[in-house]
DNA sequence: TATGAATGAGGGTTCATTCAT
DNA sequence: CATGAATGAACCCTCATTCAT
């Protein structure tokens, strides 16, 4: 999906206005004002408002491939938080809506897609895990959606309080932090690993 | 803050709407209908909307005492978590909202009175994990903050996916599985694991 | 018309409530809470709002009787004059209503009420300034309806003026000044009036 | 302050509801069916109601300079006069909300704006009765604020007079009638009413 | 004599959207 | 590509009034 420079601002503009004050806050307009526009002008660019967050929504995904190539197991799963702290870090807007799944929930076209987002990751991500316990690089005894929750549930939080608190704290650091964490606790019990 | 029956109804109302639809979907008049009123019905029993919301999410946190007397460490802990669960499990609208921190962005005096929420949740809770990482339940070398959100996330990603799949798994069953697990991966390597 | 005592509680409550922000300011429940009752008991001694207000209208006149017997000429003009002053001065909040015919505008029946009252007034007091005119107190060559306007013109509008200051200056005093100018310059010409 | 036409079409239309029925009278709604538009068009012109309130006060002022230039005492006063007159000639409405401050108690900006309207209508003519006090055209013993009054308040109670009653008599003629009557009283007494 | 709960009508205002220019 | 003017629907809220208690 090609989009126009205008519809680019458009959607950067949608984004920034949600994250300043929920959806109540995205009207068109504050979007146009936040343009410099007038209202009619942003028909020119979408067909109705509810475009505009479609669009928007489609392009949480872009930045971050959930599984590159080349890359197997927690390695995998590493680069692929790292890749969400980096863009919520270039755009903290970001940080208030991505995973904000209920923001959307007031038309059902929205909140399918941010499911269906989550649901794409959630099992591109899985197969990793299922790498990393089988090459012993995560205890084996956990349940395949437990651990998911384990670890994103974690990386959603820490985004949602960098977004929530302004970007108080510094994300990169944090991240290292909580990644060194996950990877040290979810490492097989050393004598249970090998002595069983 | 003592309410009456007509008041309870209210705030159970605007939850079950604000769960089916978002803030968006919790209008007066929605709320009206819901009760069989009319909307200046409404205003008999709260002042304005704001008011219906502000009490809404006080009662958030009524029935979960963040530190029951004569628990500590980590069983004080997952008390905690037993008792969201059991919540949300008894209404299950509340899952689509207790941690939807970013439904209420809108307006200043919502969004801070569920930071508030959350920062007194955290403090309290904090002081259980330290105890739990003194007395040897929790590795040591995991940052308070951090610790925080391993635990955290989870839960609140768990009770998420439980309220955004309309209950479509067993929340206890899930629960009971992610809490066995933090307290396996957070325990504190054995001894032997040390000597390597 | 006899009120009971609750009623000339509720009347005072109106026109303060009028004096204070204008008729926009009269609701049943303001008037409610000024008596530290509920609405639906300002029923219990109104049929209606109207009712109120009309009864209000009505108890302007009671206290001044526009010709007391026995006075004539400019003498019974100046008493009902003064009469006005000691009654707004007794009442402060009548002075921000008493001449606002704009006031009531917006039903007719009220207006014609005010009117009325404005019409019998001048009526009754025409009559003794032809009688201060024909015994040369008062220059006969001024028409009637000028000299009414000529005489109640400032009387009105130095109550207003009063009024709308919240009383800031001494009604009494500026009351006399007034009376005693217009004595002044109604008079008849010394030498016209006696050497033609 | 530069209107657009449609904006003089609202405020001139505002005008008309109140003289017609007060300020009650005066809603968005009734606004709308004047012009034969819906009530949200109007807000494409004026940010509020109280916005076109306000501008409506603000254009009272606008005809009538408070003082030509190149006219000193009773003249000026005169001319000031005959302005106002002319100028609800012209537009009926105005006599029944031009000096209708209660109009606009109900809200603190519009009766302010009101007064300081009166306020600096009454400095500015203060120094033309002055003018006209020094020069002899005036009796010159009184006071400033009674000498305001007793010209002002009849021109006041005519114009009130012409508009309540519908236009019933000829407010030039009156007006006239009233000016002659005004300008002869208030001329000092002869010499030889001095010397008695 | 008063209240608590409710109502129909209407208040001002904002929404997404359209259309002629 | 953009605007000015407008609209129908919906927003939150207040009004005077009623009625059962």
């Amino acid at each position: 999906m090609k989009l126009t420079k205008r519809q680019i601002e458009i959607i950067d503009a949608a984004l920034e206005l949600i994250a300043a004050g929920g959806i109540q806050n995205l009207t068109v307009k504050h979007l146009a004002e936040a343009l410099g526009i007038t209202e009619p002008a942003i028909y020119r660019h979408f067909k109705s408002k509810s475009e505009v967050v479609k669009t928007m929504i489609a392009g949480f995904d872009e930045e971050v491939a959930p599984s590159e190539p080349g890359q197997h197991g927690f390695e995998a799963v590493e680069a692929f938080i790292r890749n969400r702290f980096r863009q919520v870090a270039a755009r903290p807007a970001l940080a208030r809506v991505l995973f904000a799944e209920e923001l959307f929930m007031g038309e059902e076209e929205f909140s399918g897609q941010m499911l269906a987002m989550m649901h794409r990751h959630k099992a591109a991500l899985e197969r990793h895990f299922q790498e990393a316990q089988s090459c012993g690089e995560i205890r084996p005894e956990i349940q395949s959606d437990t651990l998911f929750r384990l670890v994103f549930g974690p990386v959603r939080l820490l985004i949602k309080q960098w977004g929530m608190s302004g970007g108080a704290f510094d994300l990169a650091t944090k991240g290292d932090e909580l990644i060194a964490a996950l990877k040290q606790i979810l490492r097989p019990d050393p004598q249970t690993g090998r002595a069983k």
